[in-house]
DNA sequence: CTAATGTGCAACCAAAATATTGCATTTCTA
DNA sequence: TAGAAATGCAATATTTTGGTTGCACATTAG
């Protein structure tokens, strides 16, 4: 049984990383996480970067279908979607997965010869 | 029981994700957990570009503590060192599990008001 | 020994990412 | 209604990233 190729998969998964891969942005998704829905200038209190360069940050993390944003009133309120993380974290996982895989073949070839 | 805070470890973890935000260094990273130990030439086979990039690419994954060299002769060899990888897998699990959370103390708000 | 093979290092380049500032627009509040 | 608050848009500057090429060096194969 061959192993599955995830080649394609790992196409769809590298945006997604690649917004995850910048600190101010994971604090912004651990906030989110934490506290829910916040604002734009909620979420630059305490980010030590300008309102918009924030702004910036949670597009790129909405193209990576990662948040949300809604406008309320005249804010915008900015919030998880979980779906994208949960296939990035099943992507990891079955790298790893993968990888333990190939390591065990490794040690019933080096037990046969 | 308040939800653990997980910045300092959200910084630690960015470099990592940063590492696997790439389509070509995420093939690397399959191909590393498919084949083994893999020489800088032997990567470079179809994948597109010159040795040189993917000679870079593979230093960005090391220092990112996802891969590792090993001088073997005249060929550097590659192969994956899964510790952070599982690193990077449990802080996506610790992000969704605390969105979970969120998700049903505000579920509980909501039913007791 | 000589030539081919595999790397490493450095300079260089174009494109993208990060952040700033200034200004216009919409919405709430006193 | 006037002003404050929150945001959106655009231009710009700086740094980082992904890639190339050329050359030097080490190692293996004939």
């Amino acid at each position: 049984m061959p192993a599955k190729r995830l080649k394609p998969e790992a196409a769809r998964s590298a945006p997604v990383f690649a917004a995850l891969g910048d600190r101010t942005r994971l604090r912004l998704v651990a906030r989110l996480c934490e506290d829910g829905p916040v604002s734009i200038t909620g979420l630059t209190s305490g980010a030590g970067i300008s309102r918009q360069a924030v702004t910036k940050h949670l597009h790129v993390l909405a193209r990576a279908g990662l948040v949300r944003g809604l406008r309320e009133g005249r804010e915008r309120l900015y919030e998880i979607d979980p779906q994208r993380l949960d296939q990035a974290r099943q992507h990891l996982q079955a790298i790893s997965r993968q990888w333990d895989e190939a390591l065990s073949r490794l040690k019933e070839s080096l037990e046969e010869g």
